[in-house]
DNA sequence: TGTACATCAGTGAACGCGCGTTCACTGATGTAC
DNA sequence: TGTACATCAGTGAACGCGCGTTCACTGATGTAC
């Protein structure tokens, strides 16, 4: 038999850039089809669906993304120093793979509700954090979830901003900008 | 002959509805003649077609966000005072028309790039307010573009987790938290 | 090393479906006299 | 007030299209002997 393992990595791949560049639901599965250079009927070959494809994708990275920032976030150290690694990891992550990581940024919203609230959640993980550091008096006292929230907005937002061209830096290039601005929320 | 006055106005209602429930690509016009109670081919008595639909809801509905975030980004006082106007008139637009407010927000990414750069764009508004208090020194230098994002992230990011579910609070209940945090991005 | 066979990655044609849209029509209602 | 007419909001049936998906098939390649 052959061998489909080449095929069915581009084939990850490609979707993930189509995805990235178009939306989720502009993409077709011809369309990923013809970007790998193959037939349609041959992702079958590799996936139950559609839908199987794209929440397989999206899973795999955000669980894989979740890891890391878990494995910052429940680390030594002051909460300002937690949170500046995490900030920094993630503006390390665009730039190891910018295409993955918008993916994973634009698509969010549509598949956050399909990921089991057991698997290791960035955003659970830094709502933790913050709500321990306001309970050791770390940082101010507030309503955790709100503070996550702006955290979490002061890095996508800009992230955000860079994927649709608004603003023409790197996600890397603004981690120290990033971490400042962040770690300024949280001062009392 | 009979007056389309009123369906005109229950199909941008009902469309805005699903729209900002389903997401857009995740309604067809049949959905939207099912809502209102008429035949889809009546849809097109009023529009051109799907997309004019679409195009003229959103931007009638950012144009006027636009205005009322541009009368106080341009008024009278200090950044931080009109600052604090345009946090407060963003969560009060949220709880006028909560529908309304998460099709903008929700929809914004699909359609921000056929927004006529000349129209009044909170988002550019913002940026100029920012570029302008650095110019003064009422605040802090640094990058507009990066200061704007992380200012607009620190609102937009918790009214997005409040569309999802995610914060069970209401954005108008959270605008004095909204007002600190953010004016702490432009704090020395 | 050479041959027979089993496996299964990849194909090609076709399917049913829901989509946006069109268009000849109907008939309620405002206007003119 | 009553009648004839014009307007056009709304209808119903149909269209072509691209979509996700299926399935009998082909043929390259690994394995057994």
């Amino acid at each position: 038999m052959r061998d489909g393992t080449a095929t069915n990595t581009r084939i990850r791949e490609e979707a993930i850039r189509l995805f990235a560049e178009r939306g989720i639901d502009a993409v077709s599965m011809r369309d990923i089809a013809e970007a790998v250079g193959i037939r349609p009927s041959t992702i079958y070959v590799h996936w139950k669906s559609r839908d199987d494809l794209v929440r397989e994708l999206f899973r795999a990275g955000y669980a894989e993304y979740g890891r890391r920032v878990a494995d910052l976030a429940t680390g030594d150290g002051s909460f300002a120093e937690r949170f500046e690694a995490v900030v920094r990891l993630i503006c390390q992550l665009h730039g190891e793979d910018p295409t993955l990581f918008n993916f994973i940024l634009l698509s969010q919203h549509d598949h956050l509700h399909q990921i089991a609230p057991d698997e290791k959640n960035p955003m659970e993980m830094l709502n933790r954090m913050v709500a321990g550091a306001m309970a050791t008096g770390e940082i101010p006292a507030g309503d955790p979830g709100i503070v996550t929230a702006a955290l979490v907005g002061v890095v996508l937002q800009p992230a955000t901003f860079s994927a649709y061209g608004r603003l023409d830096r790197n996600l890397e290039d603004m981690a120290d900008e990033l971490v400042t601005l962040s770690l300024k929320l949280v001062r009392p």
